[in-house]
DNA sequence: CAGACCCTTGCC
DNA sequence: GCAAGGGTCTGC
């Protein structure tokens, strides 16, 4: 085997202008080990400070370059090797949405195989001969000594620069050791349950004294809440961590440790799939053609479109059974909301330990773990949200994305990647199957199938005997006219009274989170919004009185009682939030059991599934709720379900308003009536002809396709074109102005060095959230076609602004974000 | 004329 | 992103 002498290097950490390979000289004793995908250490600028660099390729001396070059310093052996496609999906990622080599490598490796494995070094209790060791190791061991454990860089650092090489000898000689540990992501792991202790009494009612009356007050705060989490009390009282675990070990509070989430692997008994599965009709014909698909052994993708209840799950699982038996690999990629423990039980069942699963709620180590399960071959399913789409597997026969027209499957923060364009790719470079599954495909997918791109299949019977609810649109406006301001309509308030005398239950969906979302004046007309970024604050009751909130940054305020801006009186709050809903409805039904959930009842993915699971056991009435209730559970007993302001989401200022409106409806009408009972379902809104609507009510997704896509090709919106999203972000507001003005002078110039590119540019203009975090925020909207040379001519531009003299304004490029 | 400070430059 | 290197300004 030739052994390379030039390692082509990408430094991780590197700003987005110098992120590009560089060329080190291979050392002799490292040649036999080095190999692409491996991490190194390679000294870094001409202070030579040590970097760790992703090795991409080896090469040949070929013009004897090698006396210029500086050599690699060390290989990190212990963290992983990226194999061929994990590199190139580096690549792609990096290509295609204008990331460091670094955002990309994080984004494919858990964070716990990588930056947050803290190794260090100690000393053995080998005895040794001082007189066998050089200056520097003498200065290592003593070092690691004095200070009871070192890491590589502290003693690059504070010994010598040279010290890795004392460091490897040591080891070698088994005088020292190296070590790892984890950093635990501790703030999503545990809650902290606070709860006064029979001692604190007496310091309640005052009868003892505490040494600050803040002491005093946190107690009472916790004894008046019963229970309460220190994030809670901490945010509320504005007290410190210190303070409570003062009182902690006075034995006033006592503090109970919960896990946030339930062993994930726990899963039931249930079919396996030794246990046929039974399809119909229309499911075996689907089954059938992929199975001819797949046995083609091409990349090949196929939309799958069935109306709620069709039995889209049962299809997809018996295609995985196929890919399974193929002994190839299994990825299936849920909506964040959807990825509950009892979702997860069906494929966990199913599939028992074959099954990795992977959410935001593990913690590092667990993420880590699961990884490696994969990795190496143990298990063959992996079940995830979004970043699952980079689960280790050589041999990936199949990516399901589960309710495809999801907008979490798009990045928000970078990697600004699109789950379904890794998948595309990785499906290219494994020759596998692409499944997009979807009661209400996103217009891009179904313009794809309709075009060839993908194989549509299509699912139209609802299975068993179950019948479409019926779906009724309620004009709120005569209600409002009459006077009044309730959010529960008459019809509404019937049906759900109806259903509940025959004892059933309902569901209601409301598109909103808090009591009430924005406060503003009815005298100047200004919304309140928040001093730091120029959104409106949103209201929420807490225990110690309604406060205003902003959810960008945090800040928080009580209500004024005076307009701030016009000394007005009479703030009113617009909309209605689940909150006030409840209350609204539990005045209407006394008798009732109403199961509010929000963002705000429901931290924990636990309290998520006891909360429809206890629904399901008819231990609630109602089920009132955001977005969260929409997501495919199966409530058999439910025979209404209702939409309160359906067109709070068409007003969204985004081009796909209409489309999530649409999904939204179909999947609350489908919630009612999926057992042998028909439903209904009462859709209130204040515009009662809008098509999208009537449609949606009527479950015709053709109908709503047809009408969309001809809107976006006269309006030119995706899939007609792509967008490009470029935002300038500055704490100087004319800093920023500048850079958009240099911004666009220089895209025009490229423009017309170019002509085969072509793009409608917006802008510059201010971004509708001017100011977040005291940064302003300018942003141009460019409509054109997303190839590699726009994006090349782009990449090239952001390089060339950065490196500018005096140029601090950062510029990020989203390509067809979520919102606008 | 040292040393503080700022800007520029290059990173293999 | 970072530090070295060179220029300029400032105080004595």
């Amino acid at each position: 085997m030739a052994l390379y002498e030039i390692a082509s290097v990408y430094i991780l950490d590197a700003p987005y202008q110098i992120d590009k390979s560089y060329d080190y000289y291979i050392p002799g004793d490292l040649r036999r080990d080095i190999c692409a995908g491996i991490f190194a250490a390679v000294p870094f600028g001409n202070a030579n400070r040590p970097m760790t660099a992703l090795v991409t390729e080896l090469k040949e001396d070929m013009d004897d370059t090698v006396c210029e070059l500086k050599p690699v310093r060390s290989l990190m052996t212990d963290s992983p090797i990226l194999t061929d496609e994990q590199l190139k999906t580096v690549e792609f990622l990096r290509e295609r949405t204008f990331c460091t080599t670094g955002d990309a490598v994080r984004a494919i490796l858990p964070s716990a195989a990588f930056a947050a494995i803290d190794v260090f070094y100690t000393v053995t209790d080998r005895e040794y001969d001082i007189d066998t060791l050089n200056s520097v190791e003498i200065g290592v061991m003593n070092y690691i000594r004095d200070n009871g454990k070192a890491t590589i860089n502290r003693l690059l650092k504070d010994v010598h620069y040279d010290a890795d090489e004392a460091v490897m000898t040591l080891c070698r000689k088994e005088l020292i050791k190296r070590d790892f540990v984890f950093h635990e992501n501790k703030s999503n792991k545990f809650l902290n349950y606070l709860t006064v202790t029979p001692e604190a009494d007496s310091y309640i009612s005052g009868e003892k004294k505490l040494r600050s009356d803040k002491l005093t007050e946190i107690l009472r705060f916790i004894c008046e809440c019963g229970r309460a989490t220190d994030k809670y009390v901490r945010e509320e009282l504005d007290c410190s961590l210190a303070q409570i675990k003062n009182l902690i070990s006075k034995g006033l509070v006592d503090c109970e440790r919960v896990d946030l989430y339930k062993n994930p692997y726990d899963f039931p008994e249930g079919e396996s799939p030794a246990k046929k599965l039974e399809l119909n009709e229309e499911q075996s014909a689907a089954d059938l053609k992929m199975a001819k698909l797949l046995h083609k052994g091409e990349p090949c993708a196929v939309l799958l479109h069935g109306v709620t209840g069709s039995g889209k799950t049962s299809v997809i699982k018996s295609v995985a059974d196929r890919v399974l038996k193929m002994g190839r690999q299994v990825i299936i990629l849920v909506p964040e909301i959807a990825l509950t423990p009892q979702t997860l039980s069906v494929f966990g069942a199913y599939y028992g330990d074959n099954i990795a699963v992977m959410h935001s709620s593990l913690s590092a180590g667990e993420r880590y773990d699961a990884y490696r399960r994969m990795q190496e071959g143990l298990v063959n399913v992996c079940i995830g949200t979004r970043s699952a789409i980079f689960a280790p597997f050589c041999n990936l026969g199949l990516i399901v994305i589960d309710e495809e027209q999801e907008h979490t499957y798009k990045s928000e923060n970078n990697p600004k990647y699109s789950a379904l364009d890794v998948a595309r790719f990785r499906c290219g470079y494994h020759n596998s199957m692409l499944l997009l599954s979807s009661a209400t495909p996103s217009v891009n997918s179904y313009y794809n199938a309709e075009s060839g791109r993908y194989t549509l299949i299509e699912l139209n019977s609802r299975y068993g005997n179950a019948t479409l609810p019926d779906a009724e649109i309620v004009d709120m406006r005569e209600e409002f006219n009459k006077g009044s301001l309730s959010a529960i309509g008459t019809q509404l308030r019937d049906g759900i009274h109806r259903s509940l005398e025959r004892g059933e239950q309902a569901v209601i969906f409301l598109n909103r989170r808090g009591y009430s979302s924005y406060a503003s004046c009815p005298q100047c007309g200004e919304t309140i919004s928040c001093p730091h970024c120029s959104v409106s604050l949103t209201r929420h009751n807490y225990r110690s009185g309604a406060k205003l909130v902003c959810h960008y940054c945090g800040y928080s305020d009580y209500v004024p009682s005076r307009c701030p801006n016009c000394g007005g009186e009479h703030i009113r709050f617009m909309g209605y939030g689940t909150q006030k809903v409840e209350e609204e409805l539990q005045n209407l039904f006394p008798d009732k059991t109403i199961v509010r959930m929000d963002a705000d009842t429901t931290g924990t993915m636990a309290s998520y599934e006891e909360m429809l699971t206890s629904f399901r056991d008819h231990e609630g009435d109602i089920l009132l709720g955001t977005q969260m209730v929409t997501k495919g559970h199966d409530f058999p007993d439910v025979t209404l379900s209702g939409v309160l302001l359906a067109d709070m989401s068409l007003y969204l200022d985004d081009f796909r308003a209409g489309e999530r409106t649409f999904s939204l409806i179909t999947q609350v009408v489908g919630r009612a009536g999926r057992g042998d009972k028909s439903g209904k379902a009462i859709i209130q809104t204040f515009n009662p002809e809008h098509p999208t609507l009537k449609l949606a009510a009527a479950q015709d997704y053709k109908g709503f396709y047809k009408n969309e896509i001809a809107l976006r090709r006269s309006l030119v919106f995706p899939p007609f074109c792509d967008i490009f999203l470029i935002t300038l972000t500055d704490r100087m507001e004319n800093e920023c102005i500048r850079a958009s003005q240099i911004f666009l002078k220089r895209l025009k110039e490229l423009l017309s060095e170019n002509p085969s590119i072509k793009m409608q540019i917006f802008g510059p203009f201010e971004a509708p959230i001017y100011k977040v975090n005291e940064k302003y925020r300018w942003r141009f909207v460019i409509k054109g076609r997303n190839t590699k040379v726009t994006r090349a001519m782009f990449s090239y531009l952001i390089k060339e602004m950065l490196s500018l003299k005096g140029f601090k304004c950062s510029v990020s490029i989203d390509i067809n974000p979520n919102n606008l």
